[in-house]
DNA sequence: CAAATAATGTTGCATATACAACTTGGAGTT
DNA sequence: AACTCCAAGTTGTATATGCAACATTATTTG
């Protein structure tokens, strides 16, 4: 056999990646949102007024998911979107207080990773992100 | 702000494993499985016959989760269960034959990944692991 | 041994994700 | 202007995931 099972990569980063979400959805229980829903915030508050497709591209989400996830924060109330069939979004007034909220408890969560990973392991985390893309 | 926004470990490993697990997906769309599915096949071709939980701790997966995947693999008679209430799990005969023949496709995606990644990209992913367990 | 406690499995609920199929609107083309 | 084609949004369907609550079995303790 080529390859040790165990050494599925696609595993291997969604294992990561759980570990990963498990810290900050540890961290975020005492707000109503979710990890997920956070990063997308976050996109917007870089992003300012975009289209929606505009979101899928940068996360690599494919569109159903945007749309929806998109539906959940509407209701939400943390962003608007203008009513044509593209529309665009950006964040809500309630939205950009959010992030405002969040902000503190991400950077204590980053820490906590960062605090694991070293500074090697940043650049060990961008390294695959050049060469995976 | 101490970080940029874009920098969240979490949102980009999400990323990560997303793209891993599209190549993987086209990969298989000859067969009826999903990446998550044949991971856990793969898992008890290495482990045997297991404990339910197990499973669980090798991915880092929680009890529900493990629960709901083992009854869909169940139900497409790729796995047997004893009948306690703490069952354990193995490879059926169509388990380890669905095994045989996903072989060769996952190889072919780990070298489409690997060609990406390159040797570095991997000593990048263990040291991640190492550090981030 | 019986009761309390711990560990594990399952179910209800909400979100996340992708694909296929459909819908809608804009951009060209003639 | 009418038609075609394409890009983007939405909805149906299935799986994936975690938490809370509950069920069941094993273990510990009195």
């Amino acid at each position: 056999m080529k390859y040790d099972l165990q050494f599925c990569i696609g595993s291997r980063l969604r294992r990561l990646s759980r570990i990963a979400d498990g810290h900050f959805r540890r961290k975020l229980s005492e707000f109503n949102i979710t990890e997920n829903q956070m990063t997308i915030l976050f996109v917007l508050k870089k992003m300012g007024k975009v289209e929606q497709g505009k979101i899928g591209q940068a996360l690599v989400l494919e569109r159903s998911t945007v749309s929806r996830n998109i539906k959940i924060l509407e209701k939400q109330n943390y962003i608007n979107r203008t009513s044509e069939y593209r529309p665009e979004i950006e964040l809500s007034k309630q939205g950009n207080e959010m992030v405002k909220k969040l902000i503190p408890l991400w950077e204590e969560t980053m820490d906590e990773l960062i605090s694991k990973l070293g500074e090697n392991g940043l650049t060990h985390l961008t390294e695959l992100e050049n060469s995976l893309n």
